[in-house]
DNA sequence: CTTGAAAAATGGAGGGT
DNA sequence: ACCCTCCATTTTTCAAG
């Protein structure tokens, strides 16, 4: 796989903003014709450079106005419960990013809920029955500041 | 502002997914011709349930291979130091979320960086002159199990 | 809502420098 | 690898049922 050259990083810093950029918007951006640009995107495309495109939706404006990191302990720390732990995590429409983590828990997870009685009947009821943790603890989020949703590089 | 029934909905989760299907493809999938789901995408569009179409960047394939979240404390709580917080962080590439918390720290970073060095340097140089941090405390991601970049709903 | 149609814009492929 | 031209597809709008 050969490097990028600046116009290919261009091309992902601009379709990492907007994605509804015409391949003529972008060829203009990057000084070229819109060809070599048409052929530049497939290529990242193809790649693995550009993952997929998709439509950012307005979580609060669906009811979901509270955002909860949720730190977990596990019960036992062998491969088949951490295993299983994700198995069962996947499932739960609330979570929407699951990380293992190094420190004190083990995996941190960011969820949607739509209020406080939601989140917390999420937690009595969805990751109650998840066998495999052991504690949680949860930090709420009062403010999202800033959120790109793509490295900046 | 209307609510949304059930076609908006599913044409919400399907362009969240993936938003480069076509009009015709998405009307297949809800059963509906093109015409009404053109101006429902519109509706949805410009009443900003869709927020914005990104292309999702690969940041392991452009060299960022380490994802942080860091807790951030500052010296002194009063408006001025938090907005003043908030500005200087904005500024900085590394930093690709920031929320404002509850609980013992104030500020979540989710922080993209090339390596260990690298986030070395970003915790010194970079949040090391931030003048408004009081402490920090970093927690390392060993991998990303769940990432869907939208609310499921 | 559906079908159908048509104009304008864009995507995508060809040949040439 | 770039540019330009041309055709196919899609977007977008509209009319009639």
């Amino acid at each position: 796989m050969e490097k990028l050259d600046d116009i290919d990083e261009q091309l992902l810093k601009l379709l990492g903003e907007n994605s509804k950029q015409t391949i003529k918007e972008l060829a203009d951006r990057v000084n070229l014709s819109h060809t070599p640009v048409f052929e530049r995107v497939k290529r990242l495309e193809s790649n693995g450079y550009i993952k997929k495109y998709i439509a950012l939706i307005d979580a609060e404006k669906l009811g979901y106005g509270l955002i909860v990191f949720c730190n977990i302990k596990l019960k036992q720390h062998d491969k088949r419960i951490g295993h299983e732990f994700v198995t069962d995590i996947l499932r739960l429409d609330e979570v929407v990013e699951c990380y293992n983590i190094s420190g004190d828990f083990d995996f941190l997870l960011k969820v949607y809920a739509k209020d406080m009685k939601h989140y917390q009947d999420f937690v009595f009821n969805k990751l109650g029955s998840v066998t495999s943790i052991g504690s949680t603890h949860s930090t709420f989020v009062m403010s999202e500041n800033k959120n790109t949703y793509n490295v900046n590089f």
